[in-house]
DNA sequence: AAGAAATGTTTACAGCCGTAATCGTCACGT
DNA sequence: ACGTGACGATTACGGCTGTAAACATTTCTT
């Protein structure tokens, strides 16, 4: 799902800021928002004002990674970038530049400074297990 | 090791940033190393005259992640942070903004993505054996 | 001794980021 | 019909970043 259509006009991705990324949080939860909602969903937690939020909804409409589109007098925002693209380059980008791009080394470090849980121990012992099958 | 007469002065660490980053990666590989020691190893690699390496150096000291020290006429600098500080540090911010704090979220994702290649899998697994002894 | 080379310090400057305030417009209530 | 409020668009502005150039000083070289 979500392929064909998509796309056109690529320009490489911008980046997107960690304010910017809290309101793509907000838009890939609801899928499609008015600037409103979304101060709703952050404006107290952030500490923003609307301005703030409308702000942040037209940077990202210029970096392409939301769309917008008239709904009456106001207009709603949805993503135009998935979520899990957008988090699976960031990891890259993390995995790089920290652990050399080896994700056995990020997981060693969790391990040793005792960030894992044994839940997550667990889980990732699910994972593994799955992987392997 | 190493606790004692460190932080003095305590001022909250400030962000480092990602040209930054790439300097104190060498300060820490070589512990102690000149603003041309620096450009050695990075200038090529990152295009980058002397004069951004030595911008970068002071802008590090006035964080405070480094020291200098006077060694003839010039300078060697050295890390005031240890670098498995700030990679727990920063690994903790990943995870706590895109995997909502989870580890194994961040696992699930990269295997999903198919990020994690069989070495990277074996490597896992033998870690995760360690840890449960 | 004088010019060249090396070094740290100061200044620069555009672009991104956080955080709005202000402006122009259009709909709604009275 | 008019004022009030909701909305998007435009403008603002200081701080951080990337990327240096210019300057001052000291030391080598010839």
């Amino acid at each position: 799902m979500s392929e064909a259509l998509a796309n056109t006009d690529r320009t490489p991705p911008e980046r997107i800021s960690e304010a910017e990324h809290a309101v793509m949080e907000v838009l890939w939860a609801k899928n499609s928002a008015s600037a409103a909602d979304v101060c709703d969903a952050l404006c107290e937690a952030r500490d923003w004002g609307l301005a703030t939020v409308k702000t942040l909804l037209s940077r990202l409409v210029v970096k392409n990674a939301i769309a917008s589109r008239p709904d009456g007098r106001r207009f709603l925002y949805s993503p135009l970038i998935a979520r899990s693209d957008y988090v699976g380059d960031e990891s890259q980008r993390f995995v790089e530049r920290l652990f050399g791009g080896r994700p056995a080394s990020l997981f060693a470090h969790l391990a040793e400074a005792e960030r894992l849980t044994p839940d997550d121990v667990a889980e990732i012992e699910a994972l593994l297990k799955e992987l392997k099958s």
